[in-house]
RNA sequence: GGGCGGGUAGCUCAGUUGGCUAGAGCAUUCGCUUUACACGCGAAGGGUCCAGGGUUCGAGUCCCUGCCUGCCCA
């Protein structure tokens, strides 16, 4: 898509500016709306975040890079984003501001199957349609139109937060530059044998009718029954290799001979003979009855594709059924039983009982277990396992079938009345008819309910709430479905085991420090991810540990259309139709030729190298005939394309040669592309790679360089749950894609195509050792409401970012996500709605509005007030001219510097905020400013303190809250500037604050002395507060505070101070004149006076204040003997410590005494 | 079922290798229209650190068991 600018036009801030805001001032309190687009613009003006690649490659900055989450089009952005995407931006700012060539990438994901459910939902709601009233093209160009509106929300919602990226190199998902790279890399992949296509049991949803991943379910307890039906036993004929023929049920077999059927001879078991063969429980049976066995199941539905009953090896009954058949009922067909421990025993046989009982599984259990490998995960693991045979009966939107590989049916007549009917349906038809035959019937035989003598099929029900997969998008219950899909073979080392070798070797499992080295196999690793909290690196590690293939294949229209080619080849009628052994040969005679005439054509017009034809169908690896959905018989896969163009030149080769007639009398018919789509996920896991232009980022000036420059990038911020899901993916793609280290991987020669597994063996051990494409992973907090639970807009506690801009504004919303990103793994906001709006808010954003507007205040009504009343001189602040709270808050500042830069690297956000909010709270407004008002204004020393103060405040805050701190800046600018010893504030580009550099504090500026003693000045101060409160003196009434001589002199520099903060007229080295009324109090350790605190004081609140104080000393006291007391702690705990607790204690003591005193005199 | 978090003041959360009287913001109470800020200033109250056991001179912190709660994976 095309770049967007960067302007504030279509910015979600609806209030215009009403003029400078500090010359005109309609409310004291700061105004975020008449501040916020104006510096939207003149970002945008400056073209302050475009990045410059050739910066880097010159070696003249070093890189900095983040690359978005791209969030999904599916909607707009919540406050999970806002959290994400200022931590983003926190760094992004910071960074670019330290020197770092800084390029964050915005870019938005096209989230196949989310936005085509939306999008179908919406047509149906609005224009009852479906999808399949359009065409393919239509329906996309309707997807598009919906992205297109969500990318510009998305979008406007960026800038309305105030992230600085490079809105220039905006990415989509399925844009011309990231369908290059996709092509790419499938190519690759295929070409590569990383990529296969195969059968697999996957989660199928009836309704859009497409395979969903696991992400894409949710868990939901359902209230349904285990339904007991009994398998008649039978003998059969056994197999050549001594696995039974499935027999094709007959209408004509009756029960009571052993008919033939298809070369199987069928006869029933007995109970008799199962009792000779010791089976438990057997004589409990009339003997000559046919015997069976009860299977226990939550899907009787599924029974028409059973092809087996399993149980227990350990099961006592195991034995007397080996060489037994299992004869299903109405459909007549003969399956096997088999053993296998995955069988759950039924409680009885438990030999733990109470284990037993905690397994609701074992309650239920029967012990058999019907195996139905085509519909039920599991129990394709047991086909897969035992050989079974797999049969799917049911079509792509869960009706029961006969054309998707069940073909028995179409021999009994009695098995049709289940053909068409849903799940649901079939569910209650397979009850009832088990319910209306006996064990004995004829199994095609007309219904008539057991005799007096007969058994029922169906044993019974029992009532059983258990879990069910449904799909998050149509909400209908997921169907386990075995279907042709697409794979990347991601257990491949190469994959997984490069994605694990990535992470650095401290925070790899099974990885001793030292010495033991050899532990694992591949455990030399390049040891450059890093995840943040790194408990998350152990989770990463343990997914590629158990990590199973990744089925690419959606059966959807919006995605990036798998870029593979079929060629359907005409029977001409002398081919049966789905005869699989006559295809074969077919394709055996055929592909040849067509494949040599492709390839000759190909390489005539030059796109030979961007064709992979594939010759593997001959090792069987492709199978020549699928009958499940999506492909035909006759249709063969044949070709990968890497262009647009050579996808082309296949389509006319097919065209072109359709009436050439190969052998056996057949036609070449057409080359088609493959209809699936892939899942958004492959695209994603190219996202480090697609938006810097890979594989050539040289073809478009977006991407020129950029790959070179920013790939490995800095850091990636993402939630937890994506660790899985596309973090282990990037890395893998990344590194498996650019190893070699080449940036446009070469194609190799197609000259020995059918050889290419085993020769390029050797070769690829090597590959997968490409870049990491990003050092550091940062997990955040995810954002939940008051109660826990995760913010969603169905579940109503969701907040809109764009109504926290509109109420509190952006700076306030990223301070207070900021503040709230501790190392945990939730964080919550409570939510309630606005009584003015009815929107949803959180009063958790006060603390960033006061915050702000803390900040605007003190900025323009002090600083920027007393530094325009009298400008800074040049050159004014050496250290010999600083006062004690100059030297002061020097030091702050250099310490909180050094703070900040610690808690970004470390990606400590909330300390981060935490640092400089007690810098411009505490320290700077609290103190600082107050204790310079009287002397600011003929002190230029002291006015250039400030100013240099303030520029450092501002610019540490800016990755925060860019917005206030960029319109303060706009005034600071303005003031001339004086230079401080020790303070460097420089700049990067122009005169703004967002390319401003960042502040440098020399060390030399910590002062400890100059600490110590601003610590005596605040505690003094604190306490005389704290007397005067007591005592209720009014805040105006100047009080006299009487000191020792020697404290006078030690208070020397700071009298002045005292004298402003604590509200005192003088600081005298007398005692308060005898009968006068005084409060004597300590502080910094010296008793100390304050008189004229009243015309009288009041006993009683001095008697309550003193013992009250008294209580607290006591018991302190009382803590500290006791530790001195104790033998162990004198004797075990290091000797600093025990003296230190014995100054403390002596020091106490001096002061209990001295209030006891004070109280004896009051009395 | 496997793995990972969390449980500290009324609420939301800090609390570094075990060591000063366990902190902050909000809320509450009291005082204040003070010349930047009531989105403010000053002061105060408020905690059996989930429970039980263990290690230690000393445990919110380390170990074990249990309870509650949340998440990820299967």
């Amino acid at each position: 898509m095309a770049a967007t600018s960067n302007g504030t036009s279509g910015g979600p801030n609806p209030k215009p500016t009403t003029g400078d805001p500090a010359t005109a001032p309609a409310s004291k309190a700061y105004q975020p709306a008449n501040v916020e687009p104006r510096m939207l613009a003149k970002w945008d003006a400056a073209g302050a975040f475009t990045a410059h690649p050739e910066r880097v490659l010159s070696g003249e900055a070093r890189p900095y890079c983040i690359l978005i989450p791209p969030p999904n089009v599916t909607g707009a952005l919540h406050l999970g984003h806002a959290l994400n995407n200022t931590l983003q931006d926190i760094l992004t700012r910071a960074h670019r501001m330290m020197g770092f060539e800084a390029l964050w990438m915005p870019g938005t994901d096209h989230a196949g199957i989310a936005t085509q459910a939306v999008v179908e939902r919406r047509l149906l709601k609005e224009q009852g349609k479906k999808r399949k009233d359009y065409t393919r093209e239509q329906f996309v160009a309707l997807v598009q139109e919906w992205k297109d509106e969500y990318e510009k929300r998305i979008t406007n919602q960026l800038k309305a937060m105030g992230c600085s990226c490079d809105f220039t190199r905006q990415r989509f998902t399925m844009d011309d530059i990231c369908a290059r790279a996709v092509r790419e890399a499938f190519f690759r992949l295929f070409k590569d044998g990383l990529i296969y296509r195969g059968k697999r049991i996957v989660n199928w949803d009836p309704v859009l009718q497409t395979a969903v991943a696991d992400d894409e379910c949710y868990d939901e307890d359902v209230d349904s029954f285990f339904y007991y039906l009994r398998y008649p036993l039978v003998h059969a004929m056994q197999g050549p290799l001594g696995t039974p023929t499935l027999r094709v049920g007959s209408e004509k077999r009756h029960s009571e001979s052993g008919g033939t059927q298809g070369g199987t001879q069928v006869q029933p078991v007995t109970w008799n003979e199962l009792a000779s063969r010791g089976y438990p429980g057997a004589d409990q049976h009339p003997g000559e009855q046919q015997a069976w066995v009860t299977v226990a199941t939550t899907r009787p539905e599924t029974y028409l594709g059973d092809t087996a009953v399993a149980l227990n090896p350990k099961d006592p009954r195991a034995k007397a059924l080996r060489c037994v058949f299992v004869e299903l009922p109405i459909v007549g067909r003969v399956i096997p039983i088999i053993e296998d421990d995955y069988v759950v025993l039924p409680a009885a046989m438990w030999d733990d009982q109470e284990a037993a009982k905690s397994d609701p599984k074992a309650q239920f259990a029967t012990g058999f277990l019907k195996v139905t490998p085509a519909h039920d995960p599991n129990d394709y693991d047991l086909g897969v396992k035992h050989k079974l045979p797999m049969i799917n009966v049911m079509a792509p939107d869960g009706s029961i079938s006969d054309k998707h590989g069940w073909s028995d049916p179409a021999e009994t007549r009695s098995a049709h009345v289940f053909l068409g009917k849903t799940r649901e349906e079939a569910r209650k038809l397979v009850i009832a008819e088990f319910k209306s035959r006996n064990v004995g019937d004829s199994s095609g035989g007309g219904g008539s309910a057991g005799g007096p003598a007969g058994v029922h099929l169906f044993e019974g029900q029992k009532p059983y709430r258990h879990s069910v997969k449904h799909s998050d998008r149509s909400k209908a219950i997921i169907e386990p479905y075995l279907s042709d899909q697409w794979f990347v073979k991601v257990t491949d080392d190469r994959l997984a085991g490069s994605a694990n070798r990535a992470l650095v070797d401290e925070q790899r499992t099974g990885i001793k420090a030292s010495g033991d080295q050899g532990t694992k196999a591949d455990s030399a690793g390049d040891g450059s991810l890093r995840f943040y909290p790194s408990r998350y690196a152990k989770m990463y590690e343990q997914w590629h540990d158990g990590i199973r293939d990744w089925c690419i294949s959606r059966q959807l229209w919006w995605g990036h259309r798998i870029p593979c080619f079929y060629i359907q080849i005409s029977e001409s009628g002398r081919i049966e139709a789905g005869n699989p052994t006559q295809i074969e040969n077919l394709v055996q005679q055929n592909q040849r030729h067509i494949l040599t005439e492709l390839r000759r054509e190909s390489e005539l017009n030059g796109t030979a190298q961007d064709i992979w034809i594939d010759e593997r169908i001959h090792a069987g690896r492709f199978p020549a005939t699928v009958s499940f959905p999506g492909v035909s018989a006759g249709k063969f896969m044949i070709a990968c394309c890497k262009t647009q163009q050579s996808a082309d030149f296949l389509i006319r080769f097919g065209k072109g040669t359709g009436n050439s007639t190969y052998a056996c009398d057949s036609r070449l018919l057409g080359i088609w592309q493959d209809d699936d789509v892939l899942d958004t996920w492959f695209s994603s896991a190219l996202w480090p790679l697609s938006t810097l232009g890979w594989p050539d980022p040289a073809q478009s000036p977006q991407t020129k360089g950029l790959l070179e420059a920013f790939n490995p990038t800095s850091v990636l911020s993402t939630a937890r749950e994506i660790i899985t899901l596309w973090v282990s993916r990037m890395v893998m793609m990344n590194r498996y894609l650019l190893s070699g280290g080449t940036l446009v991987p070469s194609v190799s020669s197609l000259d020995n195509p059918t050889t290419q597994d085993r020769s390029a063996r050797d070769e690829r051990t090597t590959q997968g050792n490409g870049p990491v494409p990003f050092r550091d992973v940062f997990i955040h907090a995810v954002v939940q409401d008051g109660d826990g639970k995760r913010m969603s807009k169905s579940a109503g506690n969701g907040v809109d970012p764009l109504d926290i801009i509109d109420s509190h504004g952006a700076d306030a919303m990223r301070f207070t996500l900021a503040q709230m990103t501790t190392n945990t793994q939730d964080v919550r906001m409570p939510v309630k709605p606005d009584p003015k709006s009815g929107k949803n808010t959180s009063e958790k954003f006060d603390a960033g509005r006061s915050f702000c507007n803390k900040l605007w205040n003190a900025s323009t009504g002090v600083a920027i007030a007393r530094l325009s009343k009298e400008p800074v001189n040049i050159g004014s602040s050496i250290p010999a001219n600083r006062t004690l709270v100059d030297r002061w808050m020097l030091s702050r500042l250099a310490r909180a510097t050094a703070a900040c830069e610690s808690c970004l690297k470390n990606y400590e956000f909330a300390d981060y905020v935490q640092t400089l909010y007690q810098l411009l709270w505490w320290d700077f407004c609290d103190w600082y400013l107050e204790a310079i008002k009287p002397t600011v204004d003929a002190s230029p020393e002291q006015r250039a303190v400030l100013r240099a103060a303030l520029d450092v405040i501002l610019r540490l805050l800016h990755p925060v809250i860019p917005f206030v701190t960029e319109a303060i800046f706009e005034q600071l600018a303005k003031l001339p500037t004086g230079s401080v010893a020790g303070v460097t504030l420089s700049s990067i580009r122009g005169d703004i604050l967002c390319t401003a550099a960042w502040p440098k504090l020399d060390a030399s500026l910590i002062d400890e002395a100059a600490e110590r003693e601003f610590e005596r000045v605040r505690e003094l101060v604190n306490t005389v507060r704290n007397v005067r409160s007591e005592h209720q003196v009014p805040p105006k009434r100047r009080v006299t505070l009487h000191v020792s001589p020697a404290i006078a002199a030690s208070l020397s520099t700071s009298r002045g101070l005292i004298e402003t903060l604590a509200g005192i007229e003088a600081i005298v080295a007398t005692p308060p004149t005898h009968g006068s009324p005084a409060v004597a109090f300590r502080a910094i350790g010296e008793e100390l006076h304050l008189s004229n605190l009243a015309d009288a004081i009041d006993a009683g609140a001095e008697k309550d204040r003193l013992t009250k104080q008294l209580e607290q000393l006591r018991k302190n006291a009382g803590a500290i003997s006791g530790r001195l007391n104790n033998p162990g702690y004198v004797d075990k705990a290091p000797p600093k410590l025990v003296e230190e607790s014995k100054a403390q204690l002596a020091k106490i003591n001096d002061e209990i005494a001295a209030i006891e005193g004070k109280l004896g005199a009051l009395r």
